[in-house]
DNA sequence: GTTAAGATCTGCT
DNA sequence: GCAGATCTTAACG
């Protein structure tokens, strides 16, 4: 998926994002997953065919996935950050006048979707048809080295090496390390 | 430079 | 009720 081409058509724009950095969530054996307590109504497109979108709200914000085994094996790849390659100045405008460099246009899964206007409208689309309002094209070569991380933000399952990123790419997250709520001294 | 709070949807206890 | 695959702003050192 790294270097691959996010493209969003909107209103006669063309927005086009390189992926620059990814989790995997397992289809099994991965309590950090969606899938793990089972199918309900909100993640029921990751039991389906490969190649379309899982799209969910979390507080403010909606995250991408692209659903990757299909066959009952409900897996899929987030899509945390991107490079902008067009419509950056559109971008821009979707997400707000705060934003001073290109680097944090799509530098977060919350942000990425929100810079191309992705929500639960585009749930379950396909990603693989040039036809959709949002696809994923192959990006040109892999003149890059990738970096292997632990996932960023969750609590569960948070030794698994599942984060993949362009290493020395500079549009990718700058997370801020969640603080470690305190435990009280009667668990001790 | 870091930290805390707030926004607010879905699904589990 | 509450916690979660997040992000921004405001307050502080």
């Amino acid at each position: 998926m790294l270097g691959n081409l996010l493209i969003r058509q909107i209103r006669g724009e063309l927005l086009v994002g390189k992926i620059v950095e990814t989790e995997a969530y397992l289809a099994s054996d991965d309590a950090a997953a969606h899938n793990a307590a089972g199918r309900t109504k909100r993640n029921h497109i990751l039991f389906g065919e490969p190649g379309r979108s899982y799209v969910y709200q979390l507080r403010h914000h909606h995250l991408l996935n692209v659903v990757t085994e299909g066959e009952y094996r409900p897996s899929c790849v987030l899509l945390r950050a991107a490079e902008p390659m067009r419509g950056v100045e559109y971008m821009r405008l979707l997400r707000g006048p705060h934003i001073s460099a290109d680097t944090q246009l799509m530098s977060g899964p919350g942000k990425l979707c929100k810079a191309m206007e992705i929500d639960l409208a585009l749930y379950g689309i396909d990603l693989t048809s040039a036809t959709s309002p949002l696809t994923i094209a192959q990006g040109e070569g892999r003149d890059f080295q990738i970096e292997v991380t632990t996932r960023i933000g969750i609590t569960k399952a948070v030794d698994k090496p599942l984060r993949f990123l362009i290493k020395d790419n500079a549009f990718v997250s700058h997370p801020k390390v969640r603080r470690p709520r305190n435990i009280s001294t009667a668990n001790l």
